[in-house]
DNA sequence: CGCTGCAAGATGTGATCACATACGTGTGAT
DNA sequence: ATCACACGTATGTGATCACATCTTGCAGCG
């Protein structure tokens, strides 16, 4: 059993892989909206690559479920329907109170103080109505604390769920107003936190998930 | 919310999405064994294709985490280390009795017939020392039970998991006889279903892969 | 006999071209 | 005015070449 310093996520650093990253990261905060059309060149272009890294960066997101391909020769964002929407948020509520549950005793007085930082700009976007830094603030939140677990192989499963929540979240969002999601269950999860309560802090994460499942209804 | 026919997990029907599919099938029925190198020419005259499939190809089971970059330059299966590989067989857990339980109540007296007598092959396997068809029998026994869930969220996950499982589970069973993986749960599983009994049958799916976790020591 | 060094091959990546097909538009006829 | 056909455009896919880098193997020298 050798080395094994660099898990499965290596990737060498390639034109392919930063636009990879970068158009990941856009659609887990909600820059993309759903049934937007993806067009390989266009990208290439946008970022001033060749066609050759944004196709593969595009097919990449296309196998992980982020994009996929609507008639022939199309690739858009997905529009998830209700009960697709439904089984995502059911596998997140799933992975990541567990994923949750092993990054509890790995998280810092300092990661308490970052939480709350970000928990205020989440509830200052909310105030103001900007859907976008509301996106962003909740993705941070989430993931600061799940990469504390150090799962290599639960973490990338949840990244791949957020891939598919993002830009559906965000249109349910900016649909139905900011006032719907302001009861968001953060303030739970750090107070839970700096009390120590372990299934506390993962009941307030499962709880924040189902806020998102009661949107729907 | 459109027709939604066709979820996430379409593709046209090209060479690179043949020869994904190809290599995702042979790497969780055990056709390789962790550290094998992988080179994307070697596969794309080994298939009669240009290297542009194999390249599409190779590249994304890299981004599935089924292969990772060894060195610069060298694409390999992987080695899990015992932490890894348990990782994968805890997730494997949580996600197989869920979507286990999703499969019960859609599962047939004709899929229950197929069940035992996939057994009954995996048995035959193991008595002769196949380690080859055993892996390839135990794969499509859990995978018609999930199949049969119909979820096009936790499926996928699910297969992502056995894309890191197959290569070192099969390294495990021929490095120590199939001795010791003949005491499988599989018959609990059945006996499970033809009893109507959905809990236990759940159950019976996570002893079996607690039981793989208990090689490990 | 052993070590060094250079050359040849192999590898993944990026770029460009060819191709088949789907879509949009504009022009022409009726 | 309306419909039909055709041409041009845009798309994803496949193939091929160039390139930088790494490995391998063999020859030449000490």
């Amino acid at each position: 059993m050798e080395q094994q310093t660099q898990g499965e996520g290596f990737s060498p650093d390639t034109a392919a892989t930063r636009l990879h990253r970068e158009l990941r990261t856009r659609l887990c905060e909600g820059d993309f909206a759903p049934g937007d059309l993806i067009s390989i060149r266009r990208i290439a272009t946008e970022y001033g690559t060749s066609a050759m890294p944004a196709r593969e960066a595009v097919r990449w997101l296309v196998t992980e479920g982020a994009l996929v391909f609507s008639d022939s020769r199309k690739i858009r964002v997905p529009e998830l329907n209700r009960e697709r929407f439904h089984e995502v948020l059911f596998a997140r509520k799933s992975l990541e109170t567990e994923v949750s549950r092993q990054a509890f005793p790995r998280l810092t007085a300092a990661d308490l103080v970052e939480l709350e930082g970000i928990d205020a700009r989440i509830n200052a976007a909310i105030e103001a109505g900007d859907m976008q830094a509301y996106m962003r603030g909740n993705h941070r939140f989430h993931f600061l604390i799940y990469r504390r677990s150090r799962s290599r192989v639960l973490l990338p499963l949840v990244e791949l769920l957020w891939l598919q929540y993002g830009p559906s979240m965000r249109q349910i969002g900016t649909r139905w107003g900011a006032s719907r999601i302001a009861d968001d269950h953060h303030r739970d999860v750090t107070h839970a936190l700096s009390r120590g309560d372990r299934e506390g802090f993962c009941n307030a994460i499962a709880a924040d998930i189902e806020q998102g499942m009661r949107l729907l209804e």
